[in-house]
DNA sequence: ACCTGAACACCGTTCAAGT
DNA sequence: ACCTGAACACCGTTCAAGT
C-alpha cells in the first residue's frame, strides 16, 4: 500500500491513488483478475490515462494490492522456524497460505504465468513467498517430523493447486481444509 | 467429432465444420482456451458467422473439441472396475486423467466455470467423466486397497489440481506424476 | 507534475443481405 | 440451407493536449 516515494506525490495523485486501489480491490474482487481497467478508472471517477500512469500495467496492480499480503504470510513463515513444533508450525502456515494467498479469482493462474519474467515486481514476490514456504518445509523435515524425500517446491506446488480448486468452487468452502489433511497424511507417510 | 446430424449437413457445411474444429484445436493448443474466434474463423478462412453457426458459443467449440476424448476416458474408468487389482488400476487411470483430460492452457478454469450451468452440453460431459472416476475410487475402498474416510469427489478434485499445476509449469514434465504420488500416499495412509 | 480523453487496434456477438 | 461481413458495443493501450 505504500510504495517508496508515496509521500512526495501530489496530494491529488495520492488521492487518486488511493482510490484506484480501493475500486481496483473491489472489482478485482467481484469479477477476477481479468476485471476491466477502464471500468475500474471510471468508477474511481478518473481517467483511464491516470490508471496507466499509476500501474503501467495490470500486473503492477495487482502488484500493489498483494505486496504486503504476501510479504505479511512470508514473514510469518519466518517467524514460524522457531516454533517448538516444526510440523504443526507447518500445518498452520499452510492453512493461512491457501486461505489467504490468493484472494482474487483467476490470481494462480495469473500468477504462474508472470512467474516466469524476471523482472516483474510481482514475480519477485511470489519467489520470496515460495522461498519462505519452502524453508518451513525443510525445517519440518530436518527436524524429522515429515518426509524427507519430498521436494519442498513441489509441497508449496501443491498447496498452490488446493488454493486453486477451493477458489473454483466456492459452495464447499471445507474442501480446502479437507484437501489440506489429505495433503498432510501424504507428507507423514514413512516420515 | 461425430455430432448426430452431421452426415446430413451439405458438403460445404461439413467441409467448413471440420476445418474449424481443426483451426480451433490449432489455436486452443497454441493460446489457451482464450484464443481468438475471430482469428480462428480468419484462420480458417470463413466468416465469423460461419463460425457462431456452428458453435454459437465457445463452449460449444470446447465440447465438439472435447468429447470424445472425454468420454473416452469416463469408458476406461469403466473398464478398469473389472480389474483384478483396483488400486493399481486407480493409479493408472488418474495418471492418464491428469495427462489427457486438460489439453489447452486455461481449460481447468474454462471447465470449472462452466460446471454450474446445468443446461451445457460440456457441463454433462465433465460431470460423468468425474463420476466414472468417482466410481473407481470407490471400487478402490470397497475393495479395502485405500482408506475409505475420504470423499471420491476429493479426490478428483485433488486429481484436477494436479493437472492444472502440471499444466502451469510445463518446465518440469515430471512434477505431475511425482504429485500424483504423492496424493497416492496420502490416500493408502491407514487403509 | 499530473490528468484527461480522443484515437487506434482489437475482439465478441448479432443479423440483414446474399447464394 | 448455408455463408458473409458490416454493424454495434466493448476493451487495452498510447499520447497529444490541457491544467
Amino acid at each position: 500500500m505504500s510504495p517508496p516515494g508515496l509521500r512526495r506525490m501530489r496530494a491529488d495523485a495520492r488521492r487518486n491513488y488511493e482510490s484506484l486501489l480501493a475500486t481496483a480491490h473491489a472489482m478485482f474482487s467481484e469479477h477476477g483478475t481479468d476485471a476491466s481497467l477502464e471500468e475500474i478508472a471510471r468508477r474511481a471517477g478518473l481517467g483511464i490515462g491516470t490508471l496507466y500512469r499509476h500501474f503501467p500495467t495490470r500486473e503492477a496492480l495487482l502488484e500493489a494490492l498483494l505486496h504486503d499480503r504476501m510479504e505479511g504470510l512470508a514473514a510469518e513463515a519466518g517467524a514460524l522456524l522457531a516454533d517448538p513444533s516444526p510440523r504443526a508450525a507447518l500445518w498452520r502456515w499452510l492453512t493461512a497460505f491457501t486461505e489467504r494467498a490468493f484472494i482474487y479469482r483467476g490470481l494462480p493462474a495469473s500468477v504462474m504465468a508472470t512467474l516466469r519474467d524476471e523482472t516483474s515486481e510481482l514475480a519477485a514476490c511470489c519467489h520470496r513467498l515460495n522461498t519462505a514456504g519452502a524453508a518451513l518445509i525443510r525445517h519440518a523435515q530436518d527436524a524429522g517430523e515429515i518426509r524427507a524425500d519430498v521436494a519442498p517446491a513441489d509441497v508449496m506446488a501443491m498447496a498452490g493447486a488446493i488454493a486453486w480448486v477451493g477458489e473454483q468452487t466456492p459452495d464447499d468452502p471445507e474442501r480446502r481444509s479437507r484437501l489440506l489433511t489429505l495433503l498432510a497424511d501424504g507428507l507423514t507417510t514413512g516420515a
